[in-house]
DNA sequence: CGCGAAATTGACTCTTCTCAAGAGGGGTGG
DNA sequence: CCACCCCTCTTGAGAAGAGTCAATTTCGCG
C-alpha cells in the first residue's frame, strides 16, 4: 500500500470540543477577527479541532469537502497528482492559513500534515450562517482567496520562468519570510519543515538537481548551516 | 518607448451608458446572474462599459485598480514581469471572465488586449452596494475566486511537472473547452487570438520550442490546420 | 504586390534529468 | 550507551530535452 492512500480519518484524532478560542494563537489572523461577541459565541459552538498526524491527510484530491481549516499548529503541504504519478506540490501551509475555502464535491488538492498538526474545521453549512450574522467574514475569505490566488501566480513565474538557483533562493526566501525567525546578528533562519522531495516537487526541479544547487548555494555563501530541517540566510543576504 | 508601458487610458474609450444589459452576452455567466429587478436596476445605473484596443491594458501591474471588470466581448492576456524583463503569461481571459476581483493599491498582473475587446466594470465602492442588496454577489466572487485558484493550480502542475509536448496539448485542450468550437465532423477548431509569443510564455517554453512541438504534433496527426490563429484537433483525438 | 512582423527551421550549447553509488543522521534494539 | 539499519540526502557521470543564436519562410496588411 502506498503511503500516498491513506484513509482521512487515519492519524485524524476524534474532534475536540474546544473552549480554547480565547487563548488562540492564530485568533485575530483568522475570519475570527472579524467577529463579534455574539458571533463569535456562535463559532465557538460550531467550531471544532482536530489533531492531524504527520504524513495523514486533511483533504484528499477528488474527495468532497465539507469543511473550512484553520491550521492553529504545525504544517501542511498541498499537492495535486498527474494520472501516471507524478506529484506536484502547489503550496504549503503554516499556522494562520486556510483550505477549502469553498464546499466543493471534489477537492481540487490534497492536503497532508508535514508534521503533528493541529486544525480548526468549521462545516460550511454552518460558516454561512456564521457569515450572515458577520458580513465580514466572507469580504475576509475573498481577501484570502485573493491572496492565495496571488502566491499562485507567484508560483507560476518561478516556474516558467527562473532557473534552478534562482527557485530554490527564492523558496528559502518565501518560506523565510512565513516563518523565518532573525537571530541576534540578523541571519535569518529559515526552518524547512518538509523532506526535500517535497521542495523539488514545488520547485519543479528533480531532488538531486535541488540538492545541487542547495550546495553551490552554500559553497557561494549565500545560504549557511544547510541541513535536514533548517537553512539560514546570512545577515548580508537577508532581502527586505 | 518599450510597447509594455502604455498608458492605461490609451485605447481605452470613455465610459459607455450602456442600458445594453438587456442584450449583454454574458449575462447569467456574471454576477449579474444573481441580482433580482431592484438589484439590476442598481447595477445599471453604477456600471459602464468601455472598449480596449488591441494591445492596450486594462490593467497594470503595480499600479491601484478599483474595479471589477467583466470580458463581454474579445480577450485579455493576464501577465507578470521579473525585475530583468523576463515576462510570464499567468493566464488569458474570455467572455464571462472577470479580473479585480478585489480593489487593490497594486494589481497583481498586467491585463492586455489580445484584440479590439469590451468590458463592463464595477468600481468596487459600488460593488459593496450592490452586494448589501444582493447577497449571492459575494457567494459569487468567492465561488469564481476558488475557480480561478484550482486554474493557477492545474497551471502550476503543467509548469511543474508536464513536458513540452504535454504542455502544448494541454493548452490547446484548455483554450479549445474555452473557446473552441466542434465542426460537423467533430473536429474540435481551437481559436488562438494570441501571437506565439505569449503562447510561449504561458507555456514557460521558448517561442521555437513551441513551434518546433507544433511541428511535430501536425506530424503526428494530433493536430491539423496548424495556422496562426488557430489549430483543429482531429475528431478522434478531442478528449472529453 | 511587396513590405515587415511573426513564425518556422537549423545547428549547436547548456542546464537539468537520469541512473547509480556513496555518505549522513536519526531512531531502535541489543 | 553504542552499534546497526534504514531512510534521506548528497555526489558523480553521462544523456536528453529545451535553450540560444542565426537564417529563412510565411503570412497579413497596406
Amino acid at each position: 500500500m502506498s503511503t500516498q492512500a491513506q484513509n482521512k480519518d487515519q492519524g485524524c484524532h476524534a474532534p475536540d470540543r474546544p473552549a480554547t478560542c480565547d487563548v488562540c494563537e492564530v485568533r485575530g489572523r483568522s475570519i475570527c477577527a472579524d467577529l463579534g461577541p455574539r458571533e463569535f459565541a456562535h463559532v465557538e459552538k460550531t467550531m471544532a479541532r482536530r489533531h492531524v498526524s504527520r504524513n495523514k491527510s486533511l483533504m484528499i484530491e477528488g474527495e468532497p469537502n465539507e469543511s473550512l481549516y484553520v491550521v492553529v499548529a504545525g504544517s501542511f503541504r498541498l499537492s495535486k497528482m498527474l494520472e501516471d504519478g507524478r506529484r506536484q506540490v502547489t503550496g504549503f501551509l503554516f499556522k494562520g492559513d486556510f483550505a477549502g475555502v469553498r464546499s466543493t464535491d471534489a477537492s481540487a488538492y490534497s492536503a497532508e500534515a508535514l508534521e503533528d498538526s493541529l486544525v480548526c474545521f468549521f462545516p460550511h453549512r454552518y460558516l454561512e450562517e456564521i457569515a450572515a450574522d458577520a458580513p465580514g467574514v466572507k469580504d475576509r475569505l475573498i481577501a484570502r482567496g485573493q491572496t492565495e490566488y496571488h502566491k499562485a501566480q507567484d508560483h507560476i513565474v518561478l516556474l516558467g520562468k527562473k532557473t534552478a538557483e534562482e527557485r530554490v533562493i527564492s523558496f528559502i526566501d518565501l518560506i523565510g519570510r512565513q516563518i523565518g525567525a532573525d537571530d541576534k546578528d540578523g541571519n535569518r533562519v529559515v526552518p524547512l519543515p518538509m523532506p526535500r522531495q517535497d521542495i523539488a516537487d514545488y520547485l519543479g526541479l528533480r531532488l538531486e538537481t535541488l540538492s545541487r544547487t542547495l550546495t553551490a548555494l552554500r559553497e557561494d555563501g549565500r545560504i549557511t548551516d544547510v541541513s535536514r530541517h533548517s537553512v539560514t540566510i546570512p545577515a548580508d543576504c537577508v532581502s527586505a
